[in-house]
DNA sequence: CTGAAAGCGCTTACAG
DNA sequence: CTGAAAGCGCTTACAG
C-alpha cells in the first residue's frame, strides 16, 4: 500500500485509462481488505466469505472498477490475444480467413490483432515479430517471404501456424491444394474442348503460385495435346483487367485467374472491349469469394470455404499452443463450382 | 536481481513466449549491467557510454532478446493499440473501414485490435468495454444499442470514436450521411420517370437506417406525387434475395437496396425470376463497394470511400488521444454514381 | 477464509 | 554516465 489514487495521478503523465481508472487497490482500500482478497472475488474463487465477496462487489460496482487486462497478461503469462498477420487486409480472400479466425478464437475467449504487410516480404519478419509479443501466439496468412527467412523467423515466433505455406517446417499449417485446384480446372476446361488456355500467374514467391505451377505442369504432362501459356499477373481486379489485351493476344479460349479478383477484373475488362464472354472467350476463377456468383456472367471458380480455413487455423494453433502433436498439414481441396462464365469451344 | 533463469522457469507453468524468452535481467546479467542500462540503450537514449552500449547490444542479439511489449505496456501506461468494434466483419463495408483504420493507425505506430459483436446490441457494450481494457482507445463502427446504453457506456471507455452513429455524445464521430445520401438517389429517380420506389430498409436501430428514414421522409415532402414504399429487409446479400418477391410485388419500378449487399441479392434473385434489370426493374444499392462496379448489370449506387472514413475516424481518435477539442461530426457525403443498373420509365 | 509478500518484465526519477 | 529502487496493476503460493 504504497500510495492513495491522487499520489498516483501525479506520478506519470498521459494515463490512458478510462476516467473512472480505479485500480485493486483503490477497491481493496474502500472495501477494507486485502488486494489478493479482492483478486479472488473478482476471479470467481469460492473460498471467500459471502459477505466480504458481497462488499467488495458493491464497491467494485460503485467505483466502476474493471481489472486492467494489460496487469493480468504481465501476472498471468498470457494476454488471451492472437496475432493474424496478412499480406493485404483489402483482399477479401484474407478478410474471410480473419473472419473465420475471429469467430472461433472469439469462442475461445480470445481476441484477435490483425496487421498488414502491404505485400512487402522484406517487412514481414519484423511485423510478425512485433505482433508476436503483443499476442500468445500468431497465424500468418500466405506469407511471402523466402523459405529461409521464415526457417529462421519460425524459432523465434513460436506457437505460429502458416496459411497458405506448405513447406514442412515446425508449425501447424493449413493449405488449400491449389495444385490440385488448377488442375482439375484445366481438365474441366480441357474437357469442354479448350486447347489454349492462358493462367494468370499470381505474386511471386507466393505459396499458391508455386502450386499453381506444380498442378500446370502436371497438366502438361497429362494431356501434351493443349497449350498451356502463363502470363505474370498478379492478385487484384486491377491487375487483372489491366492484363486482359495481352492474355487477348495469346489466342487462348480460356483465361484462368489467379484469383477470383483477377478474373472479375478479366470480365470487366471483356465487357471494355466487347468481347463476349462465355461466348468468345471462357474466364474462370479461383476461390469462390461471395461476390463470385454476382458477376456477369456468373463466374466458374474452384471453391474453397476460407472462413473454414480460417477456423481450421485457429484449432491447429490452438492444438499446438496445448502442446499437442501434429499430424501433417490439414489440406483443403478446392472444389469445382461451374457457372456461366465457360462455353464449350466447338 | 531475485532469481536466474532456470529459477524462474520453474516458477509458472503455461509461459507462452517465443523459446529464446530473454528478459532484460538475463541481458543485464550477461552484459554486467544494471536492467536500466540495457532498457537505455534498447530505447536509443543517447546517454549511455558507446563500449557499454556496444557491449549490451551484442548480448541482446546473442540472447534474441526481444522485450516484452505487455511489461512495457504496464510500465508505461499505453498499449499502442487501438481496438476496433464492427458488428459484421463479414461486411464488405466493415472490412474497408477496418482496413483505413488499420492503415493510417499502423503508420501511427499503432496496432489494431478488431472484434465482431455478432450483430448482437445486448453484447455490444461488454464487447467494447473488454476492447477498451486491452488497448488505448476503440473506434466503435455502427453500434447497434440504443441511446441511452450509448450513453451510459461512454464514459467508462473513452477515448472512443464512433463510426456512423450521429447522436451528439462527447465523443469524435465520422458519419456518412446517409440521408442526404437516399434523398439524392431519390431525386435521381424521380428524375428518370418513377413514381413508385420501394426501399429495403436495413437493420433495426442502426443509424443508417434512422437517416434513411428521414430522407425518405424529406423526399416524401418534396414529391407528394411519389409513393415510397418500405420493406424491412436488413443488410446481407441473403437478405436482399430473400425479400424480393415481396419487393416486386409492390409494384415498384425501382428497388433501393440498403446497402449495395441487399442490393446484389434482389439482381440475384431478379436474374432467377426471370426479371431483367433494368428493363423491367430498376435497381440501386448504396455504398459502392468494389464489387458493385463487376455486377451485371453494373449497380447504381451512391458512392461513400469507406477507407477514408476509417481514416478518417482514426485521425479523428487520435486528435482526441492528445487531448485536441472537437469541431462537430466529421460528415461524409455520398456521391451518385450512375451505373447500368437504372433505366428511365417510359 | 484472509493477508503480506513476492513476482510478472519493463521504465524512469533520483542520487551519485 | 550508471545503478538501486520504486512503481505500473495484477495473481497466487504460502503461512496463518
Amino acid at each position: 500500500m504504497t500510495g492513495g489514487a491522487a499520489e498516483r495521478m501525479t506520478r506519470r503523465p498521459g494515463r490512458m485509462r478510462p476516467s473512472s481508472g480505479a485500480t485493486i487497490t483503490d477497491v481493496a482500500q474502500a472495501a477494507g481488505v486485502s488486494r489478493a482478497t479482492v483478486s479472488r472475488v473478482m476471479n470467481g474463487r469460492p473460498t471467500v466469505d459471502a459477505a466480504i465477496a458481497e462488499r467488495v462487489r458493491r464497491v467494485v460496482d460503485e467505483l466502476g472498477y474493471k481489472p486492467s487486462r494489460v496487469a493480468q497478461s504481465l501476472s498471468l503469462g498470457r494476454t488471451s490475444t492472437v496475432g493474424v498477420i496478412v499480406p493485404d487486409l483489402g483482399n477479401p480472400s484474407f478478410q474471410q480467413i480473419l473472419h473465420g479466425v475471429n469467430r472461433s478464437a472469439a469462442a475461445a475467449g480470445y481476441r484477435v490483432l490483425v496487421a498488414d504487410s502491404a505485400e512487402t516480404p522484406d517487412d514481414e519478419p519484423a511485423l510478425i515479430e512485433d505482433v508476436r509479443r503483443r499476442t500468445d501466439a500468431v497465424i500468418v496468412c500466405s506469407p511471402r517471404m523466402n523459405a529461409d527467412t521464415l526457417a529462421a523467423l519460425l524459432p523465434r515466433v513460436q506457437p505460429i501456424a502458416l496459411v497458405n505455406r506448405d513447406e514442412p517446417v515446425d508449425a501447424p499449417r493449413v493449405v488449400v491444394d491449389s495444385g490440385a485446384g488448377v488442375a482439375e480446372m484445366c481438365r474441366h476446361l480441357i474437357g469442354l474442348g479448350h486447347r489454349r488456355i492462358v493462367h494468370l500467374d499470381g505474386p511471386v514467391g507466393s505459396n499458391a503460385q508455386a502450386a499453381r505451377l506444380r498442378g500446370l505442369t502436371a497438366i502438361g504432362e497429362e494431356h501434351p495435346e493443349v497449350e498451356l501459356v502463363r502470363l505474370p499477373c498478379g492478385s487484384t481486379i486491377d491487375e487483372g483487367h489491366a492484363v486482359f489485351d495481352q492474355a487477348r493476344a495469346t489466342g487462348s479460349t480460356a483465361i484462368i485467374g489467379f484469383n477470383d479478383l483477377v478474373a472479375l477484373g478479366v470480365l470487366e475488362a471483356a465487357r471494355d472491349r466487347g468481347v463476349r464472354v462465355p461466348r468468345d472467350l471462357s474466364v474462370v476463377g479461383f476461390d469462390d469469394i461471395p461476390f463470385a456468383r454476382l458477376s456477369s456472367p456468373a463466374l466458374t471458380t474452384m471453391s474453397v470455404d476460407l472462413e473454414e480455413v480460417g477456423e481450421t487455423a485457429w484449432r491447429a494453433l490452438e492444438a499446438r499452443m496445448k502442446g499437442e502433436e501434429e499430424d501433417g498439414p490439414r489440406v483443403f481441396a478446392p472444389v469445382l463450382v461451374p457457372r456461366a462464365s465457360v462455353d464449350p469451344v466447338a
